[in-house]
DNA sequence: TTTAATGCAAATACTTTGCAGGAAA
DNA sequence: TTTCCTGCAAAGTATTTGCATTAAA
């Protein structure tokens, strides 16, 4: 199998199942029996990130964290205030960010858009 | 008039003409006649993102960077390799996001896009 | 044996805070 | 006087690196 701590960080993001830090990982594997470095915790995490495992973003105060993700391409839609994430693909909107790209002198290629917003749930309370 | 500060910071960000880091903001008054202390420019860049009178991003590695801008609703195009940034607004690309966002039950009230790639320039080198 | 993985402690880098002195109101 | 602005030094936080140890190939 895969390195015994490659795979306890993949199913702690699992069970996390939305951004968590470095630091989150680490404290939901050592909650469990498993001991592991926060050292070893950001060498894996940039692996992953490298290999395209996983999907990498910075939140607004700085911090990078690391979510389990689809391998396809796609975007992410942020809750500001619960820090929700959901990944989202639309034909329409690569084709509009194509063209809003090429009309400011970007190419699109290799793209990557972040929508931070307010939740349904958020907005409501 | 303003503070003295105020306006040396805003001046840099205006010669600067690109999203630059507190320390960057720091260096380039440094580099004129003026003085001031690092704590205040990351004090009054604060501020002034409060104010909305500036804008504010986090670069990929964690870095925060500041800029002048339009005072009305945009979003940015990113350059990942020379960090080059551009303004833009498109009514098309705002509906579209409602849309999406609502489709994920995402209230799409005070969104904030960032669409990082790669600009012409870079893209031919 | 040679290479790769691990973890602790130390080092970095960015940013914030405590606090005292000075400017402005 | 009272409040705000400044800046230095210290503290804080996230992340990386040096290095020695251990596990794996």
């Amino acid at each position: 199998m895969a390195h015994k701590t490659t795979s306890s960080i993949l199913s702690a993001l699992e069970k996390l199942n939305n951004f968590a830090s470095a630091q989150e990982v680490h404290a939901e594997i050592i909650k469990g029996k498993s001991s592991v470095g926060l050292t070893t915790v950001y060498r894996t995490l940039q692996k992953l990130t490298q290999a395209k495992e996983i999907d990498f973003v910075r939140r607004e105060d700085g911090e990078g964290a690391y979510k389990l993700c689809s391998g396809t391409h796609h975007h992410h839609l942020l809750c500001e205030k619960c820090g929700k994430s959901v990944e989202f693909f639309s034909s329409k909107f690569e084709k509009l960010l194509d063209l809003i790209a090429d009309e400011n002198g970007f190419e699109s290629l290799s793209h990557r858009a972040e929508i931070v917003g307010v939740c349904r749930q958020c907005s409501l309370g």
